[in-house]
DNA sequence: CTATTATTTCGATTATACTAGAAATATTTA
DNA sequence: TAAATATTTCTAGTATAATCGAAATAATAG
């Protein structure tokens, strides 16, 4: 991943309004919601959200199908992955994931 | 690690000068470098990189030391770690890391 | 104390993003 | 076709961020 991209995708996340979405997307799985559901569930107002939606689909961590009137939304995990990457990059040596903590302390049990 | 927090670490790691630093001190490791020597290699003119490290250090993902003349940079290499894992919370069983993509194609060898 | 090197503050310009109401459009159902 | 629901476009106000040159401020060495 370019570091542009990596910023660019950064920065759409760094929106508190649309990491709600994504904290809500990822929870949802790859099966997704509606916008509306989004939209009622964070108490998003349509238009605010319809622009958000725009902008995280722009950098791909955003995926659409329509399904008769709704539009439904699924976090693009791969992607979130990759910017995740991004950020690890050459430095797993130096401190430990969360994960691999939890792992670690069950080890040492 | 609460959401506007997450937002805010985000949004700052979400500018290409801002990456630009991270990446470097990432690479360079748990020492740090001086503030002189990231602005020669990376060429950022000293206003800007002082303006950006303040950011970085704003959001807690930069730690600074001064010895002598000399301030130096280091990357939070936890703080870094727990953005990541906010992003990637409870969506493990969607899609794999790139990392963990690695071993299983290592143990599938 | 003076010179040198390192870093920060100030100030100004420019650009871009967030937000959301109202109106418009699309899609389905009756 | 009309009504209902879902989503988008338009528009506009407000706020915040990125950039960097010039000058100011440290901190040390000679």
């Amino acid at each position: 991943m370019k570091l542009e991209d990596a910023a660019e995708t950064l920065a759409q996340l760094g929106n508190p309004t649309r990491l709600e979405v994504v904290r809500y997307l990822v929870k949802a799985g790859p099966s997704g919601v509606p916008v509306g559901s989004i939209q009622k569930q964070l108490k998003i107002p349509a238009s605010t959200l319809t622009h958000h939606l725009k902008h995280l689909k722009g950098v791909g961590l955003l995926m659409q199908k329509r399904e008769k009137t709704n539009l439904w939304c699924s976090i693009n995990f791969d992607r979130l992955h990759e910017v995740s990457d991004f950020l690890l990059e050459e430095c797993c040596s130096f401190s430990l994931r969360k994960s691999d903590k939890a792992k670690t302390e069950r080890d040492a049990a």
